[in-house]
DNA sequence: CGGTGTCCAG
DNA sequence: TTCACACCGTCAC
DNA sequence: GACGGTGTGTCTCTGGACACCGGA
């Protein structure tokens, strides 16, 4: 594999700071321009030094314990970068972080009255208890440094990638070709965000995640109001990316005063959104209240404006229980339709180090079948295979970096709407094309490796594509693409376990429960499907076979 | 001293 | 740190 | 059977260094 050229880090930052500077520089901050002005008036050295430190945890670093071969002079990027106003030495720095920069030896030279036999945490806890910041401080006397502008970095790798959970490793990766990417065209005006309003919104909401993890974290109710009354006031965001973002958040709380017992509140952020996960919390608490008919037409209207499959299935069972428990008449509510999967019970040697699935894959492989356990690499993965092209299509606006695994509409119906005549013909031609197996397949070779949303390349080997290419049927396929399709956000989760090619031809979903593991809703919708389509699909229900000793 | 987890480089 | 999945205990019917 | 809570792998990968811990 090709090494990465010294300095390679130092790249990567320049390359992301210089993209930004390119794309985004009417919407950066005099701040955030001069910061980029000023890092690169530093000298090399200095450069790689604060990419270096920006980088790892910290947040202090002792200067006696930084070592990089490729900076020649070590106190001289500190003075440079200290000159620019990257770094400093925090005059109160955080206790806990300052205990963090010594080895458990170390802590105890320092704090000889310690019992030695207690564990790392609670010595640091003892000490914090006995001493002041200032004594360990002082104490201690350590020279450190801490890196500064990290809010800037944010801000430059938000408008870089459009989110921040990707980070600077993802260059390495490419650059190792171990996570590469299409080389799909960006068009030059193509932008993440468009209005520096939106941008510190979004800067906002990663905050509140935060914030709210740790409110949660602390299990107590009085937080738990204050950072309500503090931080979920209603807003009205233009940009419905935020908007869904932020009442995930307020759904999150609300479902933590279900646990505190306080529906009232609950209910009062949950009202507020229209999400799926707040109607049936609604419903549920409704109906928990006794108040019958208002968990009814909850039900009714999330039936009747359903947007996905979950959300038609939950309503309409809800309600079923719900009128069946109180004699009620539901007019608006379809037939029943009872399951009936076939079910398929065996009796094997349980082995805790394998796992359920596996165990029942060697079953099968012993019946004289070809297993593997795919979930949801299998249909999924090949549906992106097949499609790989109109999925990286360059639609205005839609690539804005080259680090994507997708356009960066396909979650929304832009997706199926701006291609939608050619989705639709390569649906249709998938019957009659000659072509299917082999653009599938050299697409798994030309593609190798490359980021695609759909294709997970650990669990897709290649003989399991061509078997499944050769046993499942065209028009299986069709329907399987098409469902995929009719929801991609949520229909790509739920695949059974196992797929299974007897020795001469055909094949099999299975999905293997253990004892007292049942359907879970996703993979009954799965199930639902395959009946409907006379896709063959089964649950195999295992079973321990009694040791003898 | 071996097992485990974390950090970090590439 | 999120998501998808399995597993476990409880409760009511 | 319904429901809620919890645990696990894995998130894009792999290996090395190191610290910590608990038991011999
Ligand atoms: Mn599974
Ligand atoms: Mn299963």
């Amino acid at each position: 594999m090709e090494d990465l050229p010294t300095g390679y880090y130092l790249d990567n930052f320049k390359y992301l700071l210089d993209f930004v500077d390119e794309h985004y520089s009417n919407l950066l901050t005099k701040e955030e321009l001069n910061y980029r002005r000023d890092f690169l008036s530093c000298s090399r050295d200095a450069q790689r030094l604060y990419v270096r430190l920006c980088g790892r945890r910290g947040p202090y670093f002792r200067v006696d314990k930084i070592f990089y071969d490729e900076i020649a002079d070590l106190d001289a990027a500190i003075d440079t970068l200290r000159d620019k106003g990257f770094l400093w030495s925090p005059k109160d720095p955080d206790a806990l972080a300052l205990l963090s920069l010594l080895t458990k030896p170390d802590l105890l030279i320092a704090f000889p009255v310690m019992n030695k036999k207690l564990l790392r945490g609670d010595i640091e806890a003892s000490i914090l208890a006995q001493y002041s910041v200032s004594e360990v401080v002082n104490h201690l006397s350590l020279h450190i440094v801490e890196p500064l502008g990290h809010e800037v970095i944010t801000v430059y790798r938000l408008l870089f990638f459009g989110n921040l959970h990707q980070d600077f490793s993802e260059f390495v990766l490419r650059d190792l070709g171990l996570s590469p990417f299409e080389n799909y065209t960006m068009d030059s005006s193509a932008r993440y965000f468009d209005d520096r309003a939106i941008l510190d919104a979004t800067l906002a909401s990663y905050e509140l995640e935060a914030s709210c993890y740790e409110v949660l974290e602390e299990k107590n109710l009085e937080t738990l109001i204050e950072f309500t009354d503090n931080c979920l006031h209603l807003q009205s965001v233009e940009e419905p990316r935020l908007q869904a973002r932020f009442e995930k958040i307020c759904n999150r709380v609300a479902r933590e005063y279900e646990r505190y017992k306080k529906d009232d509140l609950a209910l009062k952020l949950y009202n507020r959104n229209d999400q799926a996960s707040s109607l049936e919390r609604q419903a549920r608490i409704y109906a928990k209240q006794n108040k019958i008919d208002e968990s009814v037409s909850i039900c009714e209207a999330m039936y009747s404006a359903a947007r996905t499959e979950s959300e038609k299935e939950f309503s309409q069972n809800f309600a079923r229980r719900l009128s069946k428990k109180h004699g009620l008449t539901l007019t608006w509510m379809p037939e029943i339709v009872p399951d009936d999967f076939s079910v398929l019970e065996i009796e094997i040697n349980n082995d805790e180090s394998l796992g359920v699935e596996l165990l029942t894959s060697t079953w099968f492989q012993k019946q004289g079948s070809q297993s593997w356990y795919v979930e949801n690499s299998l249909i999924p993965g090949i549906f992106g295979l097949y499609f790989w092209d109109i999925i990286f299509l360059s639609i205005k606006g839609v690539f804005f970096n080259p680090f994507q695994r997708g356009p960066a509409d396909l979650f929304t119906p832009e997706f199926l709407h701006l291609r939608s005549v050619l989705i639709q013909q390569r649906l249709d031609s998938l019957r009659v094309d000659e072509n299917f197996q082999n653009s599938v397949l050299s697409n798994y070779d030309s593609k190798m490796k490359l980021a695609n949303y759909f294709v997970n390349w650990n669990w897709l080997d290649r003989e399991l594509v061509i078997l499944a290419l050769e046993r499942i049927p065209r028009n299986h396929f069709h329907e399987l693409f098409k469902h995929l399709l009719s929801d991609l956000r949520h229909n790509c989760s739920g695949l059974p376990d196992l797929v299974v090619f007897p020795k001469t031809e055909g094949y099999l979903f299975s999905e293997v429960k253990g004892p007292g593991d049942k359907l879970q809703d996703s993979q009954k919708r799965w199930f639902k499907f395959f009946s409907t389509n006379n896709i063959p699909a089964n649950i195999v229900s295992v079973s321990w076979r009694k040791v003898q000793y």
